[in-house]
DNA sequence: GTGAAAGCGCTAACAT
DNA sequence: ATGTTAGCGCTTTCAC
């Protein structure tokens, strides 16, 4: 209740100057030990804390990272989320995190808060729609680091951190072909976003690198499970019927799967599936879904000590561009059409 | 790059004084709407910012909002987040959200950070740990509100939004019951939080309800799916079997669900099994989970806006000790013994 | 309708 | 090892 300490307060009552209590808070060495003592304790019992704003406005630091991703309620991105919580929580900083839904304004509204904010630095994944990433320079401009993640810019000076997806896209297809698949369908977004993008060119090198193969895109409008269930509508009625389906989420691929087999199609042995991102339900849903396995929590703690380190003046990952994490193909039954070594896991 | 504009630069540029641009810059009734014109177009041009840390040390606000939950990367709690983030997106509230790793000296030092960046106002989800809730005592003190939500303390002034863990917790095994089941196990947590303890009391209060019905507790350390595995290894030493189990999250229900399967045991045939919080997983597993929809979204929600109102001045909220929003059990496949009718939903 | 002046609480030169 | 001093950028009385 009432009025806050401030160190004017502490210097009062131990006649001491304000700035020897301020150095005295903040652990200076030049102070005398038993000063020190007696400033924490006298601090303690005036419930002192320290005014952060006072803090950061002589000082321009804010010890707060900002971070804006699509949305922060999927398994993927929650995974991401942690990691940098936990470095920046390690590191002395906070975090303060939006969501853009997907939204190119509300990314941008999130931008400026955050600018305003005064945040030391960003960490950004980009939403689908058609980005406008000059929101972004002004952080440049004032020499405020931002790095982006996953879904990025397709030119900046920022760096990135990402997975291998048109590797991975490849590997998958081509998984799929060894199990003998030749007909064969990428479902996906219809978006220019990196991650989309690369996975279908992935998808379709593999499918032009096998001779006899025929593969197609199948667009939908978002990678929901009961997108995936539609998505299971159309496939019944492809003439013919897909062998091989790659999807470009886990959700989406596990709506699908379940649709198929209400309508009495074997998997994998009709077809066979294969999704991406590895989540949890990758592993539960019967049979379990080959996946990719996205690090998201490596991701976000790599993005996040990048981060750091600038900050601190660490230079070393200011000149790169782009940190490629290792993303792998998990083979489970969903995909399995011969008889090979089925490994079970949970 | 290089110095931020101030008021002064405005005020310079066209021969103002800082508080005339300061008011402007706010919209104050009393500025010639011309000389607020030009203040806006000037602040354009030079690319003036608002600096907050000297608003906020002016103003004493900072339009924060602290959010401290044990972990973030659940299903359950990524969607309590991404509710509360909405509504404080909404209302020019930003969120700092921090991890205690279901530590109560981690929660603390979360508290206290939270507590010198002087958030207007903090919403918890409590560790398991035993808790000091006093660390939060400080921020009542200051008048700063703080709610709880799920994982609340025993006792406190605070606004707290729950289920009715103890009422779903009765309901589920009273369903179990109703299938015929008579040896009935409850997997939990040994811990004092309200939700375990109020679970387990629903629980036992069905077995003793119906006669002929035994009820055992199993603890468990955490409630991982490799700790539901680690459940069904246990279960099959028991003698006898139990014929129905009621688990304290999905996570831990569906671990133990598959290995039971993999023991050969038929689920709901031999033993029914129910879960809670309605994980996506439990829509996903063989057979279906039935579980108990645990409204995070909703929960985020209401805590955000009841916070919000509170500190813009409306008082309903600051009465009101518990709001319960409503839990609700989703029957599924894994818990139906008897033939009626089966729903089939994804 | 606008200005002058004080001060929010802290830190960092500079001085001793 | 400690004190003096000035100022970070804004808001807000109080004056006119």
């Amino acid at each position: 209740m009432g009025k806050e300490a401030t160190i004017y307060d502490i210097a009062n009552e131990l006649n001491l100057s304000a700035s020897t209590v301020s150095r005295a808070l903040k652990g200076n060495k030049h102070i005398n030990i038993e000063t020190r003592k007696r400033v924490e304790r006298c601090a303690k019992k005036i419930h002192y804390r320290s005014n952060s704003f006072a803090s950061n406005l002589r000082t321009q630091r804010t010890n707060t990272i900002g971070i804006i991703v699509p949305r922060l309620d999927s398994s993927f991105m929650s995974k991401c989320l942690a990691g940098m919580e936990e470095v920046a929580s390690e590191n002395g900083y906070n975090v303060i995190i939006s969501q853009s839904h997907e939204s190119s304004k509300k990314q941008e509204r999130n931008a400026n808060t955050m600018f305003n904010n005064r945040v030391d630095g960003l960490i950004v994944s980009l939403t689908i729609e058609k980005n406008n990433v000059a929101c972004f320079s002004r952080f440049a401009d004032k020499n405020v680091p931002v790095v982006y993640f996953d879904r990025i810019p397709d030119k900046s000076e920022s760096t990135c951190f990402v997975i291998e997806n048109s590797k991975v896209a490849y590997d998958a297809t081509s998984h799929l072909i060894g199990q003998s698949c030749r007909n064969l369908l990428h479902v996906t977004l219809n978006s220019n976003a990196n991650v989309y993008r690369e996975r279908i060119s992935g998808f379709e090198a593999a499918v032009e690198a096998n001779t006899g193969c025929a593969g197609r895109l199948l667009y939908v409008k978002s990678l929901t499970m009961e997108d995936g269930q539609g998505v299971a509508d159309e496939i019944m009625k492809m003439e013919p019927l897909p062998d091989g389906v790659f999807v470009a989420n886990d959700q989406a691929a596990v709506g699908c799967l379940l649709r198929l087999k209400e309508r009495g199609i074997r998997v994998p042995g009709d077809i066979a599936i294969i999704g991406f991102n590895d989540d949890p339900i990758s592993k539960i849903v019967s049979p379990k879904l080959t996946s990719v396995h996205y690090p998201g929590r490596e991701t976000g703690i790599m993005a996040a000590k990048s981060l750091i380190e600038n900050l601190n003046g660490d230079e070393s990952f200011n000149y790169t561009e782009k940190v490629v994490l290792n993303a792998q193909l998990i083979i489970r039954e969903s995909s399995q059409k011969l008889e090979t070594n089925v490994k079970s896991d949970i």
